[in-house]
DNA sequence: TAGACGTGGAG
DNA sequence: TCTCCAAGTCT
């Protein structure tokens, strides 16, 4: 992973740039290692250091982060390399403590940082060691209700040498051997001592607790293309859904949501909606496109000219939207 | 403290 | 097609 150093470098006693394993840590939050690889070489590219993404504008940030989802991290991204900057002489803070007050680092990516970068002997608690913890001494409890006893269990096991190392093991053993579903006990090094294994319930832990089921809520978008290729856009309110991203003018996304055009025009029905299901609710999206003259004054959004519009800028679901418009116009 | 907050891949 | 979920944080 391009954000780990070799085994040779970390023998000479070399650590990880602390920039590079809070940039990592962050886009790992509840997301893949396939899914962060390009990104975090596409940021580490384009902003090699702090202090460098520190002075980025925010909607390259904002854009160089879509597709990633969780959009509160990309904020929480630049609200933290600024304070890193302006309040720690551009130096990563090297305790848990001392992370912990920064925007957007919680007591997970707290302790990584300090165990992976500072070598700190931090209890690093993610899913992956609670799956290995509950597993390993038979945590009937379910989640996350049993959040506190399986933080226990890992303090219990956290050595004060190399911390760093044995977090990211822990981590990896969970990641590709001590999996949710059918976890290949056969190979793991720690299936004499697994309770869960003696017992034959290791794939059935950890336990948890029933989730709420998914709503379905409906909305409508807007997409103009202005004759010389310019599309109507607006930028998200940075709080809430999507938040500080670009999108389509439309309506609220609610059960029966009312809605208004951004702009006069012979709007067309493509016929298709977009469906796209978020963490907490299922939306289907209708359309309505249309093509628009120069002179054109929206009451929302501003038109974005088209040398200056990535489709790889916008949220998924967005994107799904314009895919369909392109597709017609 | 329980709910808000994205996405794409696996089964 | 559908559910689950992945290296969580914030409010």
């Amino acid at each position: 992973m391009p954000w780990r150093i070799g085994p040779a470098d970390r023998a000479t006693g070399q650590r990880p740039d602390p920039y590079r394993v809070w940039l990592s840590e962050v886009m790992l939050q509840q997301t893949t290692v396939a899914a962060v690889r390009d990104y975090f070489r596409r940021f580490t590219a384009r902003w090699p250091d702090v202090a460098a993404l520190a002075a980025a504008p925010d909607e390259d940030v904002m854009g160089e982060w879509a597709g990633l989802g969780y959009y509160a991290r990309a904020r929480n991204l630049l609200k933290c390399a600024r304070a890193v900057v302006s309040q720690h002489h551009g130096h990563f803070p090297s305790t848990r403590e001392g992370l912990l007050g920064l925007p957007g680092i919680g007591p997970y990516t707290a302790a990584a940082i300090a165990a992976i970068a500072f070598d700190e002997p931090a209890v690093v608690v993610d899913g992956n060691v609670e799956r290995v913890m509950a597993r390993l001494h038979l945590v009937e409890t379910p989640l996350p209700p049993a959040k506190a006893e399986l933080i226990a269990l890992a303090a219990a096991l956290t050595p004060d040498h190399r911390p760093g190392d044995y977090a990211q093991a822990v981590m990896d053993l969970g990641a590709t051997i001590c999996t949710p579903r059918n976890p290949a006990c056969g190979i793991c090094p720690w299936a004499q001592p697994c309770a869960a294994r003696a017992a034959g319930v290791q794939g059935e832990l950890p336990r948890k607790l029933a989730k709420a089921a998914k709503p379905l809520r409906t909305g409508v978008a807007y997409l103009a293309r202005r004759a010389d290729g310019a599309w109507l856009l607006e930028r998200r309110p940075d709080q809430g859904l999507l938040g500080g991203m670009l999108g389509w003018p439309g309506s609220d996304w609610a059960a029966s949501p009312a809605d208004q055009p951004p702009l006069a025009a012979d709007w067309r029905d493509p016929g298709a909606e977009v469906r796209h299901t978020f963490t907490h609710f299922h939306l289907h999206l209708a359309l309505r496109i249309a093509e628009v003259p120069l002179d054109a004054a929206p009451e929302r959004g501003f038109f974005l000219p088209s040398a200056d519009f990535r489709p790889s800028a916008l949220p998924t679901v967005m994107r799904k939207a314009y895919d369909i418009a392109r597709s017609i116009l």
